[in-house]
DNA sequence: AGCCCGATGTCCT
DNA sequence: GGACATCGGGCTA
């Protein structure tokens, strides 16, 4: 397990957390003892406090957010729209309620042949795609048996591209925040354009 | 290629 | 009771 990500990956600025995670590989082992797993491609940035965008904007602490404002490496997972789940990486120190959204994955390994390169390519098709549910929050990435983050693929800077954010209405301004990045023309980005398109 | 909408449960006011 | 860090289908063009 040595290429897993170490919590001091996790304990930085959450915007260089949010570029790094790119090319890194999502792991769960199910139950069964089945792998599946998916090289990141496309993140979201939640700053916390001070995002109109985030759970935790104000400090608003609640049960649901709790894992937020946990050790960094930890997961945070939340159900929306009635059917969907979402999977963060808390970031940052403890106590600063800022995380990553993994928005869309490349799928590697345990997924149906012929594997449909978009089967991750958005948030809540992620978790659907990797059986992640509301038993997989705050889990700590660092030491879980069940779910964590390897070490993979090299980005490149210039692979990165950035873009405005999703699918959080006209809050204030945060909508043009460019906090999203992808990786550049990848097949698997979610639905959601990228400006350089 | 884009807009609109329904599905469907939980959270917070 | 309204909004929601979504998705896919159906519509218009």
């Amino acid at each position: 397990m040595k290429r897993r990500l170490p919590k001091e990956f996790y304990a930085r600025d959450t915007i260089e957390v949010a570029r790094d995670l790119l090319g890194c590989r999502l792991v769960h082992r199910m139950p069964d003892g089945r792998r599946l797993s998916g090289r990141i491609v496309e993140t979201e940035a939640y700053l916390g406090a001070d995002d109109p965008a985030a759970h935790s904007f104000g400090g608003r602490r609640t049960a649901r957010t709790e894992a937020m404002f946990g050790k960094p490496g930890l997961s945070y997972v939340y159900f929306i729209y009635g059917m969907y789940f979402c999977l963060n990486v808390v970031t940052a120190e403890e106590g600063i309620p800022e995380a990553v959204l993994i928005r869309a994955l490349d799928p590697v390994e345990g997924f149906r042949q012929p594997t449909d390169p978009r089967a991750a390519a958005g948030p809540g098709k992620l978790c659907r795609a990797m059986h992640i549910t509301r038993e997989h929050n705050a889990l700590d990435l660092v030491t879980s048996q069940t779910l964590w983050i390897e070490r993979d693929q090299i980005i490149a800077a210039h692979e990165i591209i950035e873009g405005p954010r999703v699918g959080i209405g006209d809050r204030h301004d945060a909508v043009h925040w460019p906090l999203r990045y992808g990786l550049a023309a990848h097949p698997a980005l979610s639905s959601a354009k990228f400006p350089t398109d």
